[in-house]
DNA sequence: TTAGGGTTAG
């Protein structure tokens, strides 16, 4: 071409960025001998429009202004647009800042890209503001994008008067925004009948609309609606869309047809990370880790989700190893620092396997990368300590939080209440109310829990009647279990057993269980053999059952009755696992510290005359000690040294049974201690019986043969 | 020659 002028270039550069090559455009742009602002926008968009190019764009932009090269309306559009993806609200601010300078915030372009930048940044009253201050310049894009804002700010309500109004104007797009927000914020009736509405009126349904359907059949777990919906994708001809595509797979995994969702991702013949994830998810959710690592292991690049999806399986099955091997993998083969879910699940591992040092280690990880703290993982941490027997350091988390929020009361709460802290418990209930953070079930299986163990039954079934009246939560399962318990612990038979009738969902096992521990505190066999016979048609394979069956007659002497369950095991083949006797855990623990803590701890626990059980040996300054000296000198955590988070989960164990036994010792009344912490051990006899016990170690020490 | 709103998995 002779004659090159500005426009010729930018008509180059443009013609590469629309044959997606960044490459070319951007070798254009810099040999370019004209450049005007049209040149400039053009780069800065396409790199707006790639992404992991996004920081290219602000480069670009921050060399327009290098020289000289004036900004008009697109530029403004564009960086808001850049803005709106990196979520940096300062970004934003400056620009709209100089818009009102220089009066370029007055047309719907920009109106609409305001509204969107401030939503996406999380400041929807901002977003709100622009918009009832530009009412002439509104036009319907700027009016989809502050519904879209309605629905990322869950305000539903919002979102649909404002569809309405003016609603012959509403194109695909307000109708697909509508359908999304109620399919997101959990209200799926609505988007499923905001769908057929959509048909009904004549208005043509698209790939948008058929994803966020999809999603909503998900949450449902409608395959009645699913299949509906896949057959018209079908008919269509849109199976091949990727966004639908991985959309059917989700639905089928999520109404737990994984066949069909197995059939519908090969039938699309190429590789697709979110229909992946969903098989993993739905694989691990059956328990099959195998072909959930198997789909793992087959795809080329994982991202974050895919990587969750896969430590979440190994979480909810309780494979804790495997969350910390995986932990490792991923060490090892990212480069890319976890996101806050993957730091979740890890956390979740720890606090599983009470390993308190792991855990330890996984917050000095995120305290030296700088990973920034938010709410969830903040909740995990208190959670994964307080679970790991540190409440302080739960407590320390807990009260630093500059937020604090439902999840986050509960893990704290529930922590309390493990611990034994009824009154914080309750205490702190009492504050998340003050502070209108409202309850939800967790809240009140751990407030329960906390009642259960400190005896507190008219307190219990206040709450228990509150979470109905007050909330509109009905109880579940687990809620009816701490309620069963309570009144078992605290000689209520009568009023466990009007429960145990009035129970609306299907009855488990665990209540039952509990239900029988009931009636044994309060020698009711009658009852007792009722419980049996549901328990045993619930679970009839599992062995802990009948051993705990068993005890209930070997309890009161009723040996015949011993035998007979006894025999039933037998009969039945069902087998319990192996509980963890003293002499399995020496023998596990071969290292010498470790076995003098053991050791010490089964001394004492076997001395008749001694007024002092696994309570105190675990409280007393010598366990704690040791624990230390233990955890001082054990290799530091990683993947080979599975046997250390054994030991170190056992002495988490002992910890957790010192409270139980406590609970169920021959000094509390009602079969509920006296004091949580209660000093069994007579005043200032305390280190008379720890010297007592250092005296017999030595002995026992000399008496073992040197093993080197 | 350049700009704005709606979609999927943890």
């Amino acid at each position: 071409m002779l004659d090159r002028n500005v426009f010729t270039w930018n008509s180059i550069i443009s013609a590469h960025i629309h044959n997606r090559d960044i490459t070319k455009a951007r070798h254009f742009f810099d040999s370019a001998p004209f450049k005007d602002s049209v040149t400039y926008n053009t780069m800065i968009s396409a790199y707006a429009n790639t992404s992991s190019l996004e920081l290219e764009g602000v480069k670009v932009f921050s060399s327009m202004q290098d020289t000289g090269t004036p900004f008009d309306d697109f530029t403004l559009t564009t960086m808001l647009n850049l803005t709106a993806k990196l979520l940096v609200l300062s970004y934003g601010k400056q620009l709209h800042s100089y818009m009102v300078k220089t009066a370029n915030d007055s047309n719907s372009f920009t109106v609409s890209s305001l509204i969107d930048m401030y939503s996406k940044c999380g400041t929807f009253d901002d977003a709100l503001r622009v918009f009832k201050g530009s009412s002439g310049l509104m036009d319907l894009v700027s009016k989809n994008a502050m519904v879209a804002a309605c629905c990322r700010e869950g305000d539903m309500d919002m979102a649909s008067e404002l569809f309405w109004r003016f609603s012959e104007l509403n194109d695909t797009v307000s109708w697909n925004t509508l359908i999304s927000g109620y399919a997101q914020n959990g209200c799926l009736g609505k988007a499923l009948e905001l769908f057929v509405l959509m048909g009904e009126i004549g208005m043509r349904w698209n790939e948008h609309t058929f994803t966020s359907v999809l999603s909503a059949c998900s949450s449902l777990k409608s395959q009645k609606h699913g299949r509906e919906v896949h057959a018209w994708i079908l008919k269509n001809g849109l199976c091949l869309n990727p966004y639908i595509s991985s959309g059917i797979v989700d639905m089928y995994c999520k109404c737990d047809n994984i066949e069909y969702a197995e059939l519908v991702n090969a039938s699309t013949g190429t590789e697709n990370v979110f229909s992946v994830s969903s098989l993993i998810v739905g694989h691990s959710s059956r328990g099959d880790m195998v072909e959930a690592r198997r789909l793992f292991d087959s795809l080329k690049e994982k991202n974050s989700v895919v990587w969750t999806a896969l430590f979440s399986g190994y979480v909810r099955l309780r494979n804790c190893d495997a969350v910390f091997e995986l932990f490792l993998d991923f060490n090892t083969n990212e480069t890319q620092v976890p996101d806050a879910l993957i730091l979740i699940n890890v956390l979740g591992g720890c606090a599983i396997q009470a390993a308190l040092h792991p855990g330890k280690q996984i917050h000095t990880y995120m305290v030296r990368m700088g990973i920034k703290l938010d709410e969830r993982l903040r909740s995990s941490l208190a959670d994964m300590y307080a679970k790991c027997g540190e409440i302080e350091y739960a407590e320390r988390i807990f009260k630093r939080a500059p937020c604090r929020d439902r999840v986050m009361y509960n893990s704290m709460i529930a922590g309390y209440a493990h611990h034994g802290y009824e009154n914080k418990a309750i205490r702190l209930f009492e504050e998340m109310l003050e502070r209108s953070i409202t309850p939800d079930a967790i809240t009140f299986i751990a407030l329960l829990s906390a009642c259960r163990h400190a005896g507190l039954v008219e307190l219990g079934y206040k709450y228990f009647a509150s979470m109905k009246q007050d909330y509109g939560i009905l109880p579940e399962i687990d809620h009816y279990s701490c309620m069963v318990d309570l009144y078992g612990r605290t000689n209520c038979l009568d009023k466990a057993v009007e429960l145990m009738k009035e129970i609306p969902v299907k009855r488990d096992a665990v209540i039952w269980g509990t239900f029988l521990n009931a009636c044994m505190t309060n020698e009711s066999m009658e009852l007792a053999r009722e419980a049996e016979e549901s328990l045993l048609r619930i679970e009839a394979d599992n062995g802990a059952r009948y051993v705990q069956l068993a005890n209930v007659y070997a309890a009161e002497g009723n040996w015949r009755e011993m035998c007979r369950i006894r025999g039933k095991m037998r009969g039945g083949e069902v087998r319990k696992l192996a509980g963890c006797s003293w002499r399995w855990i020496m023998k596990l623990a071969k290292d010498q510290l470790l076995m003098q803590i053991l050791e010490g701890v089964h001394h004492f626990c076997h001395m008749p005359n001694h007024k002092m059980n696994v309570v105190h040996v675990v409280q007393s300054q010598w366990f704690s000690t040791m624990k230390k000296e233990y955890l001082k000198f054990s290799a530091p955590w990683s993947g080979r040294h599975g046997k250390f988070y054994q030991t170190v989960a056992m002495l988490q164990f002992y910890e957790k049974c010192a409270i139980r036994l406590v609970q169920s010792s021959p000094e509390s009344q009602n079969g509920l201690p006296t004091r949580i912490n209660g000093d069994f051990i007579e005043d200032g006899k305390e280190d008379a019986l720890l010297n007592d016990f250092s005296q017999h170690l030595r002995d026992r020490m000399m008496a073992v043969p040197n093993p080197e």
